[in-house]
DNA sequence: ATCGCTAACTTGCATAGCAAGGTATCATGC
DNA sequence: GCATGATACCTTGCTATGCAAGTTAGCGAT
């Protein structure tokens, strides 16, 4: 999320969709995660009128949202890396 | 868990040493999820004496933990390849 | 008017992870 | 012979998470 968000702002739906198609992710997952960032200060919103349908609802990374983008990004290719370390080695 | 006993047989409190350094999981975690692995057919389990303490219970993979392993290995790696994919995306 | 798409959100249930605590065995030191 | 510390097993209780399913509403086109 935070690493989608550091690309560009986007709303949940849009998000819901992408994560959808790429890791099975819904929307049931997507908006208390939302909610859980907001209230954690990583981001925050502001309201686009749509010619599509209802007002969406952008979610921005805050400061605090991007050094945590940064954090978790590191904690997650170091997880990866002992993952992949079991994986690989063989025996 | 699948990766490191498709390795070699081991028994909990020693997966549990390897995983507490390796990505900081406990006992907590480990033993619940042993006996999942067990009830769903995953492993097999055996007594080994110790002579540093009680018997070791050493947990071996069944053929169907070995294919649950490749299944979940190529699930694992598409899986990384999305997340990666999104943390490169420049934009 | 109603259908279908967009877009927001909630509810309820099941699962997972973890810290903390509990029990038993064995070797070593006192 | 008994206390300590390491090994090794396991459970309990709480919290967080994910998801399917359902809800509401705006908008455009049939």
């Amino acid at each position: 999320m935070l690493a989608l968000l550091s690309q560009q702002d986007s709303y949940a739906y849009e998000l819901a969709s992408r994560l959808a198609a790429d890791v099975g992710m819904g929307e049931g997952t997507i908006y208390p995660l939302m909610r859980r960032l907001q209230s954690d200060g990583l981001v925050r919103t502001y309201l686009v009128e749509s010619t599509s349908g209802p007002p969406r609802k952008y979610y921005k990374l805050t400061p605090a949202g991007r050094s945590a983008y940064t954090a978790q990004k590191a904690e997650w290719l170091g997880f990866v890396d002992s993952i992949n370390a079991a994986l690989r080695e063989p025996r």
